[in-house]
DNA sequence: CTGGACGCTGGAACAGTTACACTGGCGGGA
DNA sequence: TCCCGCCAGTGTAACTGTTCCAGCGTCCAG
């Protein structure tokens, strides 16, 4: 292992620069910076200050600020990740990585300077960090996503085939016309469900009618909305697959308002990450995915693998399920249909 | 500044030895430790590794594990303490204080060792941890509870007023019988409700009857209990108040179940911590308390006055707010009455 | 009585950071 | 042209705290 002085000497530098130029103070010059920072990256170096051994992992957020509309799966996934560092005696810290990170170090570097053993990645966007911090080698593991490169540990769930076998619940009480609502950007998450969605259908021989797939925001006025606009169309569709808990919440409570008996009326097939299925009126079905197992998971791995306890690379998919509740039923007779102004009339 | 060095001279003792003491580690005599401590405390000892600064504040919780079941609150309240501080580009720690805290360290030696520079605590029971806290002088904002202690800061929002405007709403609108569904422990929150449902009936002359309020657990399933039992009553409310988000959901849901319209049949205020109101059916009427708000100002304040933007003590009572939505209206010519067999009957 | 185990302590070497001094190049004014 | 001052960049040394290993005394068993 590595120190600042071995730098220095094999540099030929004296240790304050060698600390200067890894801590991205100023006051030294860009070509010796560099000169320092690949001799580091070479030798392996990892500060220990007084070399007392600090049991921190970070939960590194790309985006910056922290998401503000901390929903509730972001909350269950936390509640799991602090169970899961609590059962090793580790801590954790947040880590905002646009707002902190140098352009100029790696992210070992950076992760190192903030005092974290390893990290929990959360990726709101494409934006490769993780496979970036991965090739930096250091400990990490993706939570919620995955990713294809080989060094990037990953926990994720595969909601897929649910979706598949809860489009063929429905089918199976004898939908014709199923729609599908789905956040408005494709995420791997969403692009799962919608694939299940469309497996399912083939599957039975219906067709596809791409009018039946809509998207908007994954919230419960998105899912208002898209309630709405499907059943404006001309031949409404007899049961609706919401790929998202806060839109599934907003589609059934528009029912509500709007008279539309759910599962008589209209069925309705949800997304759960905890238990809000149960707490709606009807209690939806829905493909529940268990986020606190993910993020639990996740971190227990991550602990285990720091203490020695574990090794080699962790790529799980958990598997969803399909929690059959009170919103789904046969179709009825005469479809649900809305007119131009949200009121509800019989299809003809 | 004192340090390990500085201690060790003063006691004729060697570094080594002060800095067993500091950290509890084994191989060093409780008198001598004890010594140590003292002088440490004496002469404000701070450790400072290698002098570099380090930005992170501390949620400490004092429960072990923390809280499984991480409930809208918390995260609403996270997310603002987040929002918090990063204003002031500082980092977030969770701290449990019960399972790593010695024994024989005090607060301040404690906070120091987890490399923190303030912490906010939030308090779930009556330990006298913040009391303890800013006793030792260590930086420290209590978040959603109150002391009387003049060292302790604190933020806290007062539902006492607001309360009693709430069920002054339900009087004004005629309602003579007015239930109180409260959680069973009876914390600072619960005591503000409380007290404001009897200032308000006192103030309008009704008087007050036991019978009237219940207590359970503060859950979804809480809330539909304290719901049966009230209108399972011979004379039942017509109106009912509950002091809680996830009760309040659980009896409107019941209200759905049973057939009682909602607020036809029966009047119901609620609690809010976040947006929870506008999401059943029907929006209920609640007592808002600005949870995100709690925890952006806790950290705003707390970083502020590590960075010398600000100084003095922090003592803030945050005032809740009336939403008057859907829940509530005149009360029934015949109140909703319960029989034993949770059927819907006429009260005579 | 003696040897080993054990508890406690100190010396020294280690980790990284930073205040201060120094060096050399550059620009501007006399 | 020359000299002074400034500034960027670097080194020296002093500082922070932690830990390995040795030493010293005590106590108990053989």
């Amino acid at each position: 292992m590595s120190s600042v002085r071995a730098i220095a000497d094999e540099l030929g530098v004296s240790v304050a620069t060698v600390s200067r130029a890894l801590n991205n103070h100023p006051g030294v010059s860009e070509e010796m910076r560099k000169r320092v920072l690949q001799t580091a990256d070479r030798t392996g170096y990892r500060p220990s200050v007084g070399r007392k051994p600090t049991n921190v992992i970070g939960l590194a957020y790309p985006n910056e600020p922290v998401r503000a509309d901390f929903g509730a799966f972001e909350a269950v996934l936390l509640a799991g990740v602090l169970e899961g560092v609590n059962e090793r005696k580790f801590d954790l810290t947040f880590i905002n990585v646009n707002r902190d990170k140098n352009r100029s170090e790696t992210y070992e570097q950076f992760f190192n300077r903030k005092g974290v053993r390893g990290v929990i990645v959360r990726p709101l966007d494409n934006s490769g960090m993780p496979e970036a911090i991965a090739a930096d080698g250091f400990p990490m593991v993706l939570v919620a996503d995955r990713s294809d490169d080989p060094r990037v540990n990953f926990i994720d769930s595969d909601s897929r085939r649910t979706s598949r076998q809860a489009v063929e619940h429905l089918i199976g009480l004898g939908h014709k016309r199923i729609g599908l609502a789905i956040h408005r950007v494709a995420d791997s998450d969403h692009r799962d469900r919608e694939a299940g969605y469309r497996t399912a259908l083939s599957g039975a021989g219906i067709p596809l009618e791409e009018s039946l797939i809509v998207r908007a925001e994954a919230s419960p006025e998105g899912g208002a909305m898209m309630l709405m606009s499907l059943l404006e169309q001309e031949t409404p569709p007899t049961a609706i697959y919401f790929t998202n808990p806060l839109s599934t919440v907003g589609a059934l409570h528009k029912c509500l308002q709007l008279g539309i008996r759910v599962p008589k009326d209209l069925s309705i097939v949800g997304f759960d990450d905890g238990d809000i299925r149960m707490r709606t009126f009807p209690r939806f079905t829905a493909v529940c995915q268990d986020a606190q197992a993910l993020g639990l998971e996740a971190a227990r791995w991550l602990t285990r693998s720091l203490t020695g306890e574990a090794n080699g690379t962790f790529r799980e998919i958990r598997p969803t399920t399909l929690a059959v509740l009170d919103s789904t039923s046969f179709p009825p007779l005469t479809p649900v249909r809305l007119s131009e102004r949200s009121r509800v009339v019989q299809a003809t």
